[in-house]
DNA sequence: TTGAAAGCGCTAACAC
DNA sequence: GTGTTAGCGCTTTCAA
């Protein structure tokens, strides 16, 4: 900067003026500094500029895992936002495992962020002051916490219970769960069982713990093993709501080695929304939550909460989801 | 650290000795500098570090989009293999289009990182010198650039040719190629169709240019479409070498949908060994490409030219690949 | 083995 | 409108 000053013939705070975009300069300085800056190929050093400025540009996203299809397009739509806004996005694994989850909350690496959006699986719902941090942060999901944080999520309640209404206006009567946490006392596989339950009550339609299905990770590998499980209890069903896609994909294939046709002998409704979903044979109905509008939300608070002009009390958003009904609950569709 | 220099009665020095693990520092000194950083919740300011050592602690990973399961995997394994050595990683999305590699590759966010580790696929082969960049840079793909740079790839014509054979030795006359790249003299995708065009010619089946389908774009939905295509032509074919996974689960939705068997009818391999291709119906046969290994000889490798203790000389490793036949060639496998 | 002082490249405050 | 100066928090000479 100050060879371009030099170049220039002006001073290094001209420079600075022009490359800042700060309005009062002449446009002929304004024309000679640039004239410098391309001569000389000069770029900022942003790292400066940090250090000088407390922020550093970059915002943190931690989630458990980025190769599970849900997290990947949530990342994907989390860098789309932040560009938007100017800000890099630094990806943290957790595993959904709580000392991870920790780790991001505290560690090293929330010194070289502004600020974080924190999807959080492992944390108990009795671990909220984990939560009272000293950097902006905002949560993804339910508020499970009553911390004064930002939440933003979806509708888990009443759009779990749409989806099994869609299962029950197809005569379905044996609606089984895959991923309940009833373990927890509150947190997204609560909420969805519990529209689950709403739907069953409205229509009254008997509940049967046995059809309640519980694993901690939502993946392939455990809705498959779910499935299994049901199979080889006896326990009998006509449906299947899994509390996310990776688990519906999972509980597909199960029931394809088993023998039982989708949608003909069970259905099938996961949730999520994955692009996979639209690609499984049959085609998965599921629950469309919105996926984009969350990240662009929670993007927006949180460089609110950086530029410190949010307001004081924390905020709860929930984004529009929408059933997206496909093969594995109405049969064959037809070619696309 | 002043305070903390303060706290303990020493020097600013001191301090940054201890943090830094500096060998001759007095036990005695280290632990009163210790019980100072504790007492006061000290924390080295990782921005004035990175400004005072011109380094940032970070690396970039270039890939067209974070959201295909395949750069989702590796994106996981790069963030692990980083983490091994001590840096974090920044994601860039180009969306495999030429002027957002170019962006990536000289764009703002290279001064945020010590190196970037780069999957190129819209670049041109012509194009080699905006690869001679003044900062570590990795790539990841075939050499189908001159210009002196690391490379991490997959042994993609022999592994391809390894897939071909595997649909030959299942009797398979009539194979598909779904995703070349004609237009191009050479990347991934003229690799993989040379590896199936020395399997056809080692095998003397004749070659049938028909059964070559194009796309640049290796998606679900492309991959849908070439199959669509080709049955709209009436062009017959008893096999489909998919050169990644996404192609080839839209190929076997389409096949699906178009009333053909998979493998009875038509036998399916694809490329990448991605998560999903276990969890289709049926299961995807593909060729596993070694992509944690890939991950971390391309950070090790970063890590040593960022260090300056590489070889003068550009390296060039291969990573090794396995065929993984599953039902889509085998047919049903039965219970797992 | 430790301390003092300079300076990484930039922006903010203030003076001109 | 533009220049001068101080200093963000750290590491790195160099001297003690």
């Amino acid at each position: 900067m100050r060879e371009v000053a030099a170049e220039a013939g002006v001073s290094i705070k001209t420079v600075s003026n022009v490359v800042n975009d700060y309005p009062h300069v002449r446009p002929e300085m304004r024309a000679r500094v640039e004239q410098a800056i391309l001569k000389l190929g000069y770029r900022v050093n942003v790292t400066a500029r940090n250090l000088r400025q407390g922020r550093t540009g970059l915002i943190g996203l931690a989630v458990s895992e980025i190769s599970l299809p849900y997290f990947a397009e949530l990342a994907d739509a989390v860098i789309r936002a932040g560009q938007e806004h100017g800000v890099d996005v630094l990806i943290e694994q957790t595993a959904a495992v709580r000392d991870r989850e920790i780790e991001a909350l505290t560690g090293a690496r929330r010194q070289m962020t502004d600020g974080l959006i924190f999807s959080p699986l492992g944390l108990g719902s009795d671990e909220q002051d984990l939560l009272e941090v000293d950097y902006p942060l905002v949560l993804l999901g339910e508020r499970i916490f009553d911390a004064p944080v930002d939440h933003v999520t979806m509708s888990n309640v009443v759009a779990s219970r749409a989806a099994t209404e869609h299962l029950i206006s197809l005569g379905r009567r044996r609606i089984a769960v895959l991923g309940a946490h009833p373990w927890e006392q509150m947190d997204t596989a609560v909420l969805r069982v519990r529209g689950y339950r709403e739907a069953l009550d409205a229509a009254g339609i008997p509940f049967d713990p046995a059809l309640i299905r519980s694993v901690k990770l939502w993946h392939r590998e455990t809705g498959a093993r779910l499935i299994d499980e049901m199979v080889s209890e006896g326990v009998g069903f006509d449906a299947v709501f899994a509390l996310n896609d990776a688990l519906s994909i999972g509980a597909l294939r199960a029931l394809y080695l088993h023998g039982m046709r989708v949608p003909e002998d069970v259905a099938i409704i996961g949730f999520d929304d994955v692009q996979d979903a639209a690609y499984t044979t049959p085609s998965l109905s599921t629950v469309s939550p919105g996926t984009a509008e969350i990240a662009e939300t929670a993007v927006t608070m949180l460089m609110e909460r950086i530029a410190g002009n949010g307001p004081t009390q924390p905020r709860y958003v929930e984004a529009a989801f929408q059933v997206i009904p496909r093969e594995s609950t109405l049969g064959r569709l037809g070619p696309a």
